[in-house]
DNA sequence: CTGGCTGGTGAGCAAGCGCTTAGGGGCGTC
DNA sequence: GACGCCCCTAAGCGCTTGCTCACCAGCCAG
């Protein structure tokens, strides 16, 4: 299987941990519906007409549209921080760790940029219980990232004076391709991969 | 007057330009709305009670909701371009130029970062004829930007193999300061300024 | 054939939305 | 003191929202 059709697979089991189909389509047009217009904006009868069925029908699956978004909002984290999870726990130097960290994050905010897009800028309309939960997600990504940029930092590979801060930078960096990021646009997912990477190994004084 | 006191000036004139009081105060309330919940979350009633006055007053100095949001955008785009143009057009060299551009840049998405936040992330918000006009303006920061790169790569200054994509990195790097700032954080906006300036300068291979 | 279980529908409720309208108080002008 | 003008409010209209409820088709077990 070549890496484009294992992505194209990746893809379309983005969701696949849920079930059943119901439940997976419904969380598939919230997704897009969410990333296109916003969670405010976005109204039950929307998701449920994109996914092919009665507004009544969201119900019998999720008690309310904040769990929907909380659904997509967990599932979506715990990819992330499974990516950066595995760059960091590889074997290497901190600077290939630094590398295939942010070329495999950035390039997952590209591909994935409407699942992206939703879990990074919708976060203030889960309830605060739900923001709480995601919120630690995040704080290990981050503690993860920042574990990376200080081996460096420490081993002489990298000049960082300041390591929390060059931590926001990059995590920020990644974090707004899901922003920006078109499929019209001139790059693919793996080039703003390894761009990113490039960008960074600069910023931290590598190479 | 110092630094501090001369920017505490300009935050309370930031919406100077707008008149009268009453349409100046429900433009500074909007902000404040539309920061903190987003533009759709927000009601016509809440930025009417946090400017002192009953929902109906709105509609005398606003046609819709809308027209808030694009007047809020068009202020806000036009000083971010005005900041990036006169680094753009300062005397000096592009390492000199792009230290400032990314400097004031950023600074100003960490002071300002109630503004900032909704100008950069309810754009979609906007009617498509206001959207079309406003991305005038960012097209036109995005050239500035680009142009000082561009020079550094054309004299040697910068080791910048991929121009727009260097340039669109380092203005998502500055725009997302919106999105994370926080008051009660460890970093003051000066701060951000001159870490991201450095950061920048670094990731085009500068100094 | 029957009965319950799963996953669906059509209709609609209460609340909240953006926005309008009729009317009024305070002001300077003559 | 009457007038017009500007800025405002109380009330509410028409509509959409998230969500509920009574009901039902298909399917598999006994």
């Amino acid at each position: 299987m070549g890496a484009a059709a294992q992505r194209a697979a990746e893809e379309s089991e983005e969701w696949a941990g849920v079930t059943p189909d119901a439940a997976r389509r419904l969380v598939s047009a919230a997704v897009e519906a969410f990333a296109e217009r916003g969670y405010h904006a976005t109204t039950t009868r929307d998701i449920a007409g994109r996914a092919g069925m009665s507004p009544a029908a969201l119900y019998i699956h999720y008690k309310t549209k904040e769990e929907l978004l909380y659904r997509i909002s967990g599932i979506g984290h715990e990819k992330a921080l499974r990516i950066i999870s595995a760059a960091a726990e590889a074997e290497g130097s901190a600077t290939e760790r630094l590398r295939d960290a942010v070329r495999t994050f950035a390039r997952w905010h590209a591909e994935h940029h409407t699942t992206a897009r939703v879990i990074q800028y919708e976060l203030q309309a889960l309830s605060p219980e739900h923001y709480t939960e995601i919120a630690g997600l995040r704080r290990r990504t981050d503690r993860l990232l920042r574990q990376i940029i200080q081996d460096g930092a420490d081993s002489g590979e990298f000049r960082a004076d300041d390591v929390p801060g060059t931590t926001l930078a990059v995590l920020s960096l990644c974090v707004d391709v899901a922003r920006w990021f078109s499929v019209d646009g001139p790059r693919t997912p793996d080039e703003v991969g390894a761009l990113y990477a490039d960008l960074v190994l600069r910023m931290v004084g590598a190479q």
